[in-house]
DNA sequence: TTTTGAGTTGTTCGA
DNA sequence: GTCGAACAACTCAAA
């Protein structure tokens, strides 16, 4: 039998775990390919720093897969034209892929499932980028859960967690190959100027690079999560985000680890189910972007379509650029610019500022963030920033606005995370360090700190901008 | 069937 | 300085 199944790589770009790519190997020749679709539609494409992270991490599967003497098959164009067409010139008899649960996705494969079929060729979809697929969970009532604690807890209880698959351990390879095409040629970099220089030294998009970072997690971070993972200052969030999206490690294989490191260390129980609910939190938003196709554009609530927003472009330019006049946000939004990722507790302050003490859309926000985070993904950012404005699923309440400078005393006391990236104000003091503008002129002078000049003044004044906030929510009214 | 209580991440105010 | 209450409206499940 030397007829060869296709493996089409969507975002599970890892070899280990992949039920569908085990299956190809076991009956046969594989063909790995990967189709590079920029479909016309909002969010159909990825953001630029996402699209730096998708070159390299399909550099190492194309490195990971030249060592195991196979190839990835690269193509460009319209996914219901390129893998027909790949699948008459290579003769294989099968596709195996991962399936996707993001909007139109269903559509595409009842599409290639058709059409192949009419080719006399099976189409087959694993699953593996989710730890519940969305018909498994639901209410009572049988409708998708809105209340993020009963949807984990109903996970959690019909939860087998079961041994991730190692990678085959042999891919055998085709009589012969079909073309395809350089990496380079996808221009997935950043052109004409490289905004991205350096972040190979902070990130290492791949399997390997995934397996580092869990391994670095789960050795330095995992026992504090809990408490460190709202310090901005410490490194106590896993930073696997990116690696999840783009599926260099499976939520399954991050679970496995994590409950075998909790049952061997009991004392750590609590630790580990804190951070499994962020994975919750993940399937959560997966779960009801299925469901609500429409998140990324129209609020979940439909009250606030009404919703008086009225920031300014300057405003927003201002949030984008770290200029706001508020260390901590300005500090979040320039680790943003310069690595491609924020803290997730200022990813909190800088959403909640945007919205509430900017009265921008929460769509601007949500904007910006695909265009700029390694980790952009439509159903977490469409969700988080839903939450954030108010209007989303189980969201907080309109009267949660936080106070930027607060939290910043309260989560970067020392002002290590605002030294870091903003560093106009390194050398004020702790105590001024938050409030710059409330901070006497001698402390400002010595730290060479010019209000106005090298640091802005803050661009609006958070006692009215927290009233105004709170009078444009109650606008909506209670009906 | 109806009722009840709890629900990721906060802030402010007044006692 | 600390502490509790108030700041909506709605979802979900258990009583």
């Amino acid at each position: 039998m030397n007829s060869p199944i296709l493996y089409w790589f969507r975002r599970d770009l890892r070899l280990s775990d992949l039920p569908g790519l085990c299956a190809a190997a076991a009956h046969g020749p594989v063909i790995p390919c990967y189709i590079h679709d920029t479909p016309d539609g909002d969010y159909a494409s990825p953001g630029g720093a996402s699209a730096w992270w998708l070159h390299h991490n399909l550099s190492a599967l194309e490195a990971a897969l030249e060592q195991q003497g196979s190839r990835l098959i690269i193509r460009s164009g319209p996914v219901r034209k390129i893998l027909p067409a790949l699948v008459e010139e290579t003769g294989a008899t099968a596709v195996h892929c991962s399936r996707s649960y993001d909007p139109g996705a269903a559509e595409l494969e009842a599409q290639l499932h058709d059409t192949l079929a009419q080719l006399g060729v099976a189409f087959k979809r694993f699953p593996g980028s989710l730890l519940f697929e969305p018909e498994a969970v639901s209410t009572q009532a049988g409708t998708p859960f809105r209340v993020f604690t009963p949807f984990w807890r109903q996970c959690r209880q019909q939860w087998e967690p079961a041994q991730p698959l190692a990678a085959p351990a042999e891919l055998p390879h085709p009589d012969a190959w079909p073309e395809g095409m350089p990496l380079d040629a996808l221009q997935l970099l950043p052109t004409p100027v490289n905004w991205a220089q350096g972040w190979e030294n902070l990130w290492q998009p791949g399997e390997a690079g995934a397996q580092k970072a869990l391994d670095t997690f789960m050795h330095n971070a995992l026992a504090d999560y809990p408490e460190h993972r709202d310090i901005p200052g410490v490194d106590g969030t896993s930073r696997l985000s990116p690696h999840l999206h783009f599926g260099a490690l499976s939520p399954r294989q991050l679970a496995h680890v994590v409950l075998q490191h909790s049952h061997l260390q009991p004392e750590q129980q609590a630790s580990a189910d804190k951070f499994l609910a962020e994975l919750g939190w993940r399937e959560f938003s997966h779960h009801l972007l299925f469901h609500f196709s429409g998140l990324p554009h129209e609020s979940f609530n439909e009250r606030f379509e009404g919703f008086p927003w009225q920031g300014s472009p300057a405003a927003l330019k201002s949030w984008q650029q770290g200029q706001t006049g508020y260390p901590l946000v300005d500090a979040g939004m320039r680790e943003l610019w310069h690595t491609g990722y924020m803290h997730n507790r200022v990813r909190m302050v800088v959403g909640s500022f945007l919205c509430k003490h900017l009265l921008l859309p929460w769509q601007a926000g949500q904007r910006w963030f695909w265009d700029t985070l390694v980790d952009a993904d439509l159903a977490n950012n469409a969700c988080s920033w839903q939450w954030v404005a108010g209007c989303g699923a189980d969201a907080a309440p309109y009267f949660r606005v936080f106070n930027p400078t607060l939290q910043g005393r309260k989560f970067d006391p020392e002002g290590d995370y605002i030294r870091r990236w903003v560093p106009e104000l390194a050398a004020l003091p702790s105590k001024h360090i938050h409030e710059p503008h409330a901070a006497p002129e001698n402390v400002l002078a010595k730290a060479s700190v010019k209000l106005g000049q090298n640091y802005p003044y803050p661009i609006v004044e958070h006692r009215a901008a927290r009233e105004a906030a709170l009078t444009a929510y109650q606008s909506l009214g209670s009906k």
